[in-house]
This record gives C-alpha cells, structure tokens and sequence, in this order.
DNA sequence: TAGATTGTTAATCGATTAACAATC
DNA sequence: TAGATTGTTAATCGATTAACAATC
C-alpha cells in the first residue's frame, strides 16, 4: 500500500484523521480534502497531505480531494481494524479487571479471550472470560487460544518476568500498561502506554501556571 | 526550579527516569550517575544529561553523579505526585467504571471524588463513590468537591459537550480518554490520551511484519 | 476555462547526538 | 593525581513548514 514506512508521529495522528473521517462519513460527505481535515484538527494542510498520501491507496483528485470511505478503508486496514486479533491479558487487577470487561477494544480489531494472573482468588470461570493461573500461560495454550497479543497489567515489579513468559509462549506482540521499560527480542514488537506518562503531561501543565501565578 | 520549560518529549521521559531511580533507591544505591540511567533505558548518556540537568535542583558533583533521593523528590515534584489533586470522572461506562474504582492513580498524586454520568441506572450512592446526574456538574458542586482536574470517559461523541461542561465548572485541567480533540479555553490544560492510538502502534508493527513475511 | 487541490521539492526549525573542556 | 562524570557548545539528523508547478 504505502511506499515507505510511516514515522511514529505519522502513525500518531491516523487515529484522529480516523475520528474526523468517520464523522464526515456519517454526515454524509462524500468526499473530503486534505484542507478539511486539517482544519478539524488544528493542523497544517501540508503535514496532512504528505500523511495522507503516504497512506492513501487512491490518488487525491485535484478539485475534489479523496473518496472518505475509501480513505476510512485504508487507515482502517493499516490500524488493524479490519481484521479482529485475539489477546490474552496478564495481571487481572484493579486495572486489569477494567479492561477485561472492556469491549470497546474489539472496534480496534482486538479481542481479549483469556486472563492470566497469580492470584488464585481470581483464578477460574466465574466471570465472562477465564481467568488461568499464570502457569499455563504456554505455547500451547497460546496456540490454543489463538492469541497474537499479550496485553500487561501487572505492577511494574513483576512486568519483565510476564514479557518473558509471553515471548517464551511465542506471543507477537506486547500492549505494555506496566511502568517499566521492557527487554525482548527485536522480533517481538512492543508498545507501551503508560498512565502516568499521560497524567504527568497534565500535571506539570498545572504546575507550570500555577508556579506562574505566584 | 528548571530554567527552562521542559519539551513534551523531555516530559515523556521523566517517569521512565523516575521509575529506573526508584529501583535504584530501593536496591540501596545512593547516587548515580546519568551514564546509569540511560544505560537502563537504553537511552544515549548526553540526552539523559541534559534532561536531568534541566530538571535537577542540584548539580551533579563530577566523578560521583547526584543524590538519587534528591532526584527522585525533583522529579515527583514536577510530576505532581508530592501533592494529591481531586478530580471528578465523567462517564461513568464500561472504561470509566474501571477508572473509577482503580485506586493506583493516587500513587501520581490523582485522587477521584465523584463520578457524573447521564445514565439512571448508574446515578446513586451504592459503590464506594458518589456518582451524580451530569446536571449536577456545575461550578458549585466542583467548588464543593475540591476538585481541579475533569477525566472524560464517554464516548467520542459525547466528549465536547462534557468538555465545555467541565469549562464552565471552572475546571483547570481535562484528562480525555475519548479518541476526540477536545476544542477547550486555552486557560485549561487538555492532556490526551488514547488507547486506539497506541494501540495502533502495535497493530501497524504487527501489519508492517505481515507484509514483510509474504 | 478557472480554481481548488494535489504532489513534490526546498527552507526552516527543533531535537538528538557528538565532542570536549571543566572539575570534584 | 587520575579518571569518571559533569555542563556546554557545535554538528547532525529528521520532521515540519513553506513554496510552487501540475492537473482534474
């Protein structure tokens, strides 16, 4: 599809030409320019057209810009939105409890079937999805499963020895919520996202203006 | 303290930085030395050096490093940990339920008093937390609650209309969850944060292997 | 046709990396 | 003292922005 790889930055903003396409889309505009999106989202033409090009699988039509639904298409399929992947998920916490029972994920082509944790109290069926002890997180059971993604909701402490056990269970790919940088082979792919990362823009933010207001 | 503001990606950096420190602390090491940190992050020395330059109250004393304990205290000050700060959640849904009952955000200084939604059925005092009818979300009740920071867990549709509720209540800064920008008064601080995003980082990394491997 | 919009090339900006003198 | 580590200045790299010719 694209020529050459997208930059993170690049990748970064997919979702939010996602978000201003859809709305378009169901409003019922047929076509769309790159101007357009960029003014919804505060950004310049030319960063949005370079994206868009990169991405697109159709050339823009002078005049008249892009098709929506097949530009939706397209970021659509690169998000992985198209096809659903499964997930096992470590660490059924207070966190990780959250996100069990959280469907939304599924809009992203990912489906949590199984929960892992140490905690025996949570071991077991009761719930929607099984919750396994820790240990028959395998190949096998992988496999079994059909998960592609481990998704990490343990304390930071206890992070790296789950990204051990998934990279030994022969798992793709890593959603990483612990706080701590992990190590594995550079053929299993990692993104982490981090809570405190976030809430640490917002913080300092507030701490600047109020260190201003002094 | 720092003389400059810090970039966005500086700030990114620094709970990677205090997490490292923090397992220094614990493992009984006194100062240390920027070499160590980015050895841990696998970061390069001089990016490393001058973020914690930046950010230190103390110089760093040649042949020896800085004080972890004293980094750690500079660092967690800039973060806002060091001071708990109440916030009010609104959208009290499959995410925000999850949110709302996760107790680990008080360890970044974020403490949640109330939660708002539209939905009946969820308005009412039967879990550990109030939840109030969004209507109810005025300045006064805000005032009430002490609260300073609005997390938005509702659907992207719905976000800016709670966002400009939560402008109104004089809220200072907004946590957004929903995959939308947010169109706020440029006095209040908006830190996003969305999980379809980097969600996507994984899913393109897996897609780009795919395609490789065919 | 005229004009909006595209794709592409060049200029600018900022962040990262490299180099090195200063110093406890 | 010698050497590890600092702080700072310069070089490199990459991403963003600006400019403009091409075109439906």
């Amino acid at each position: 599809m694209e020529k050459e790889n997208l930059t993170k930055n690049q990748l970064h903003r997919l979702p939010d030409y996602l978000s201003v396409l859809k709305n378009l889309d169901n409003a019922g505009v047929k076509s769309v320019s790159c101007q357009t999106i960029a003014d919804c989202l505060n950004l310049n033409t030319e960063k949005v057209r370079k994206d868009i090009a990169l991405i697109s699988s159709s050339s823009g039509v002078p005049n008249k810009g892009r098709d929506i639904k097949s530009l939706i298409d397209d970021i659509e399929t690169i998000l992985g939105y198209k096809q659903i992947m499964n997930a096992v998920l470590v660490g059924v916490g207070s966190l990780g409890t959250a996100f069990f029972h959280y469907k939304g994920f599924e809009d992203f082509g990912l489906k949590i079937v199984a929960g892992f944790d140490t905690n025996q109290a949570l071991i077991g069926k009761n719930k929607s999805l099984p919750v396994y002890d820790v240990k028959e997180l395998t190949k096998e059971k992988v496999k079994e499963l059909d998960a592609h993604i481990g998704i990490i909701t343990v304390p930071g402490y206890a992070a790296q020895s789950v990204a051990d056990l998934l990279v030994k269970a022969e798992i793709e790919g890593i959603w990483n919520f612990a706080p701590t940088k992990l190590n594995v082979p550079s053929n299993v792919i990692v993104s982490n996202i981090n809570l405190a990362t976030s809430l640490a823009v917002l913080s300092y933010q507030l701490y600047l203006k109020e260190k201003k207001e002094k």
